[in-house]
DNA sequence: AGCGACTTTGACAACCATTATCAATAACGG
DNA sequence: CCGTTATTGATAATGGTTGTCAAAGTCGCT
């Protein structure tokens, strides 16, 4: 059975409150941040079970982390992200499913499953302009 | 500039020969178990190497390891991968890229990217049955 | 071919996210 | 309240990947 401790209620809360994707360190140091003693091996733990328990998206990011997000619809979904701020918009597409389970048909694959994540720059970053590493007042 | 080494030889030579996609370490134990000197480090900076230059694809597997593959094709394409034996077919979908970049245009998004693959079993995958543990002789 | 400038290599250490340990703690049914 | 038992968390261990840096190799040039 599952037993209801505070430190899954804060994980839970945590991610609820966060735009978008998080890794387990960065959601265990804002828990920290906010005065909260949890430990970083049930940060893990918790979002794990929030995973499987479909409470919970998880994406790996370009460098190789897991990264979660709460699911604000428990319909199946996909993701389009934000690469500099992280903010995550849930996309539903029926025409690509229908694709992915067409193409794994097609060449005799069976029980296929998919990862399909789109990555950009949101409105607010793209008018935010061009990252610089500093920007020295012009002489 | 780039010089030509023998190291960056084999590893584009093993990586065309491998049906899949495969890991750094993967490669590096089968040029070792070929008889080749070549070092690990090397392995993982000629993949690097391969990707950027377009004559590789790569992926980050389910547990987050990162995965190379030799690319048939120049051309933009995605894969249909059997999660059991690795087989890999390339594939491509004009409907699903402009999916892509039309979903990234309707929420505001720039210099939109994505990452889209199917997982399955393979035809000969599929016909060799469920997997089990074991098949302990029934007493 | 020989030379020199500049890359590349590779053994090894360092790094870092994630997982395993395991004694102490806390949740929950009765 | 109590006993059972899942959960917690500090720490160690794991494992893929990258950094280090002296030694070796590559290539343009003569
Ligand atoms: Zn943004
Ligand atoms: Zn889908
Ligand atoms: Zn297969
Ligand atoms: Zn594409």
């Amino acid at each position: 059975m599952k037993r209801n401790t505070w430190q899954r209620q804060a994980v839970r809360s945590a991610l609820g409150e966060s735009a978008g994707f998080v890794s387990a360190q960065e959601l265990h140091a804002s828990l920290r941040d906010a005065g909260s003693p949890i430990g970083l091996a049930t940060v893990y733990r918790a979002l794990a079970d929030l995973a499987v328990e479909g409470d919970a998206d998880s994406l790996q990011s370009v460098e190789g982390e897991s990264l979660y997000r709460a699911c604000a619809s428990p319909r199946h979904h996909h993701h389009l992200i934000c690469r500099s701020c992280g903010t995550t918009v849930e996309v539903e597409a029926d025409d690509v499913e229908e694709w992915a389970a067409a193409t794994a048909a097609r060449h005799g694959f069976t029980e296929p499953r998919h990862v399909i994540d789109v990555f950009g720059l949101c409105a607010a970053c793209t008018s935010a302009g061009p990252r610089v590493a500093a920007s020295p007042p012009s002489p």
